[in-house]
DNA sequence: TGAGTCACG
DNA sequence: ACGTACGTGACTCAG
């Protein structure tokens, strides 16, 4: 059999990966994708030719005789885009790094080194297979040299395959040929001129019927359209020069060792730590996972007999340490024995040696096990999971102090990731592979060994990190108030509740039909396609295109129409209902508990920025901003005999900014409990304070929050229908007034590209990767990041202190009141009606006195008998 | 599953 | 020149 070598033209398939695969990076903003789909492209390749030798080719970039000669025709080559560049050296140390051979001479281009390799290799007798993304490598194609062009399309990488037959089936001319082709009609990307006035068509034609430029020319006379005969004549020398730069060279003085380039095993340990820095979770799997030394799982140990059973568990009592797992029941369990948690099996580790996988029998009961849990976490020193909150719906923690969460704690460490699953935390921070496909008693004891061992190197970067008092004094204590907030719930009016989506359900029916009748069409209202042209080209509304997909149906275009057209009134209006029906009437109601109240989830580890985020359903986004949406706040109701008490920060975030930035005029500002927009737009629009117009404050007001979000002029002009000269010109003016929080925001910028990330008053910190992009739009976007960040991330922290004080005060005067809600800068509390004065003091002490800044923190408390009241 | 829209801070 | 405000989640449509 003949032997087989792969030649991959790497630069070629690295722009090809790049351009195909959506931006990916590391935790380090190292742009990734590239190299991702160059790999993924590679191992696509090699599963299917398994060859015996393999070979990666780079261009040099000094320039070569023939980017000599064709830079006098067209400049130079647009530049590499700075994510691409970077990636270059990276996929050529992954390639070293598996043993795979690259080959680069300075002078030559990468197609004369595939060529005259593959030339070289067919002589020995062998085959090749060329990889590449561009077709002047098709020339080279014969009997035994295989040309490979991999498409990505949405993921899925498809190869077309060319030998010399299947150009000649593609192209009618042989490969030989093809360079004839192209040194007529040229090649703008390669900068090949050609013969003006022949395209593909000709050129094909011309060289199907005479084989070679040389033999058309002679034949110039004859040629058609007349066009291509003047031309070929009156061209000829330049036809004769775009031949051998469109020639590629299969006869270059190359030395090279075939030896080098056998192809041996990829997955070697260096490739590994590799994949592993750049995150390549997917290709990871591809390496031998008892080859990486994993033999942990020769610990692992399944028990059954109860008295096995309570040897561990007495034995685990007396660690330092353990790591516990929840696994699901396995859906084979017959109802009978089904646990109604819906867990049938513990992981348990409590040493590099023990760790074990417990199931629940009929003579073992999960409650046992529960139990058993129980008292281990009160003996231990410390309990570590990967969710806390979740697992505390099953076990009792006595001593909160003793819980350790992984997965907060891998939040912190990096929260701008989507998930922390346990497989990950084994990698990224015990350097631990784990086979995708592990389930059952193996995948207890790998997550339950993964939170016992992940303890100390996750506390040792959080305190490298400066977080560690983050995570012990307040993530983790948060943790438990979350919880009680989610077991306390909030009680809901299920029948008002009704009552809205019914009288809500009927206008909606009158107005789609006044809509229809106005369309003179049924359409779906709800399908922002369907509606665009209905509006824009049905009945020819101005206001044209504005997303990828077709017209912009967004409330501020349509409220531009409205004045003017009845029906984008209508629709508005439906909208707007049709949204409180089914997000709020209807999608409320469907969570209402047997108990009559609502047990959202409160999520620690979701937001970039340290906010905690809340889930089915959503209680920080009750409507409150339009009259009729602020209604639904009346279906909250405390249980009888007690009232609502609400608290919520008064500029918080302002308030941050001015102490952070030092600013002399923001922090006197509000050490005088100054009206604060009312005072930016006097001394930002040079007004005497008491003639401040509405218009003036409300802009200036539009001012502040855009020093919040990190400020454009951009973003302002929209905001308040400005022109962007004038935005500009208020912040320009805004910063001449505040100079030391223009030296802040600046200052947030420069740390951000210097360091990687920004950080809160409280040492959070949030990686801005997008700084490093070459892209202007994610560049600006990633200053914005650093200047909003620790604005919005301090605001968070302090409120995460204040509800674990507030909640912590509760409970240790034994109160019967409760914190319930937590809404970024609000916090709501189901007091009893004979504690109502004792729990505003403890609102209000803990609220200010949770952080100590240059100003001082304000709240607004309400009471009432519902939310509607209370806020 | 992604895009569009809209509810909140 | 580029084309945007920061941070979320739920619902709906359409491929």
């Amino acid at each position: 059999m003949r032997e087989k070598i792969v030649l991959i033209d790497g630069h070629s398939i690295l722009n090809r990966a790049f351009y195909g695969v959506p931006d990916l990076t590391n935790a380090e903003g190292l742009h990734t994708n590239a190299v991702y789909g160059f790999l993924n492209i590679m191992f696509k390749i090699l599963e299917t030719e398994k060859p015996q030798y393999l070979m990666v080719t780079f261009d040099v970039h000094a320039p070569t005789f023939r980017h000599k000669m064709y830079a006098e025709y067209k400049g130079t080559r647009k530049p590499m885009a700075e994510e691409l560049r970077q990636q270059v050296p990276v996929i050529k140390e992954v390639l070293r790094a598996m043993h795979i051979a690259i080959i680069e001479k300075a002078g030559l281009e990468a197609d004369d080194l595939l060529g005259t390799i593959s030339r070289q290799c067919e002589e020995k007798g062998m085959d090749v297979a060329i990889i590449s993304g561009d077709r002047d490598t098709l020339q080279l194609a014969t009997d035994h040299v295989k040309i490979r062009i991999p498409k990505t399309k949405q993921g899925n990488t498809e190869v077309e395959d060319y030998l010399a037959e299947d150009v000649i089936a593609r192209y009618q001319v042989t490969p030989k040929e093809f360079i004839d082709v192209k040194a007529l009609m040229g090649d703008a990307a390669d900068n090949i001129p050609g013969v003006p006035g022949i395209g593909e068509k000709t050129a094909t034609k011309i060289i199907v019927d005479y084989g070679s430029i040389e033999n058309a020319h002679e034949h110039a006379d004859e040629l058609k359209p007349p066009r291509a005969s003047k031309n070929i004549v009156e061209f000829w020398e330049q036809a004769q020069m775009s031949k051998v730069l469109a020639t590629i060279d299969v006869d270059a003085e190359i030395a090279f060792d075939l030896a080098s380039a056998k192809h041996e095993n990829p997955y070697t340990k260096e490739a590994y730590d590799y994949f592993q820095k750049l995150q390549f979770k997917n290709l990871l799997s591809r390496f031998d996972v008892e080859a990486s030394s994993n033999d942990i799982e020769e610990k692992f140990q399944s028990i059954h007999e109860k008295s096995d059973i309570i040897r561990v568990m007495e034995q685990a009592k007396k660690a330092k340490t353990v790591g516990i797992a929840f696994s699901e029941e396995s859906e084979f369990v017959l109802p009978l024995f089904a646990h109604k948690s819906g867990i049938g099996k513990i992981g348990i580790a409590f040493s590099a040696d023990d760790i074990y996988a417990i199931s629940s029998t009929e003579e073992v009961s999960m409650e046992f096990l529960f139990e058993e849990l129980t008292d281990i976490a009160g003996k231990v020193d410390t309990f570590s999971m990967m969710n806390i909150k979740e697992a505390m719906k099953h076990v009792r923690i006595p001593d909160r102090t003793k819980a350790y969460d992984v997965t907060v704690a891998a939040y912190l460490l990096n929260p701008i990731k989507n998930d922390y699953v346990f497989q990950d935390v084994a990698r990224e921070h015990l350097g631990m592979m784990i086979d995708e496909q592990t389930e059952g008693d193996a995948l207890a004891c790998y997550e339950a060994y993964t939170a016992f061992a992940a303890v100390e190197p996750l506390k040792n970067k959080l305190e490298e990190d400066g977080m560690l008092h983050l995570f012990t004094d307040v993530e983790m204590p948060l943790v438990y108030t979350l919880f009680d907030m989610e077991q306390a719930g909030i009680r809901v009016q299920a029948e008002e509740l009704h009552a809205y989506s019914q009288e809500l359900g009927s206008r909606i029916v009158e107005l789609e039909k006044d809509i229809y009748e106005m369309a003179d069409e049924i359409f779906n209202i709800n399908s922002p396609k369907q509606l665009g042209v209905i509006l824009f080209e049905k009945m020819g509304l101005p206001g044209g295109k504005k997303t990828k997909t077709g017209y912009s149906t967004a409330a501020g275009v349509l409220e531009k129409l409205a004045p003017d057209y009845p029906i984008v009134s209508k629709i508005l209006e439906y909208r707007q209902l049709a949204k409180l029906k089914s997000t709020y009437a209807d999608g409320l109601a469907n969570f209402i508990s047997l108990d009559g109240r609502i047990h959202g989830k409160f999520n620690q580890t979701i937001t970039a920025t340290g906010r905690i985020s809340s889930t089915e359903p959503n209680l920080q986004n009750i409507p409150i901003r339009t009259e009729l949406g602020r209604l639904f706040r009346k279906v909250f109701i405390p249980e009888e005999g007690f009232v609502l008490v609400d608290a919520d920060y008064s500029q918080i975030e302002l308030r941050i900014l001015a102490h952070c930035s030092e600013d002399e005029h923001l922090i006197q500002a509000y050490k005088d409990a100054k009206d604060i927009h009312r005072m930016t737009a006097s001394q930002v629009f040079h007004i005497p304070f008491d003639e401040v117009t509405d218009l003036e404050r409300r802009n200036a007001k539009a001012v502040n929050f855009g020093i919040v979000y990190g400020i454009s002029s951009f973003g302002l002009s929209q905001n308040i229908s400005i022109t962007r000269k004038e935005a500009a010109k208020y912040i320009e003016s805004y910063f001449e007034t505040y100079p030391g929080i223009k030296r802040f925001l600046d200052h947030a910028v420069s740390q951000a590209k210097e360091l990687g990330y920004v950080t809160t008053l409280f040492g959070r910190r949030r990686p801005v990767p997008e700084l490093k992009s070459s892209n202007f739009m994610q560049r600006s976007f990633g200053e914005r990041v650093a200047m909003n960040a620790p604005i919005q991330g301090t605001a968070a922290d302090i409120i995460k202190i204040a509800m674990v004080r507030v909640n912590q005060a509760l409970k240790e005067q034994h109160m019967k009141s409760r914190l319930i809600l937590q809404v970024h800068d609000e916090l709501l509390v189901e007091a009893h009606e004979s504690e109502i004065d004792e729990v505003k003091k403890i609102l209000e002490k803990n609220m200010m006195e949770a952080a100590d800044l240059r100003v001082p923190l304000s709240i607004d408390l309400n009471v009432g008998k519902n939310w509607f009241e209370a806020h």
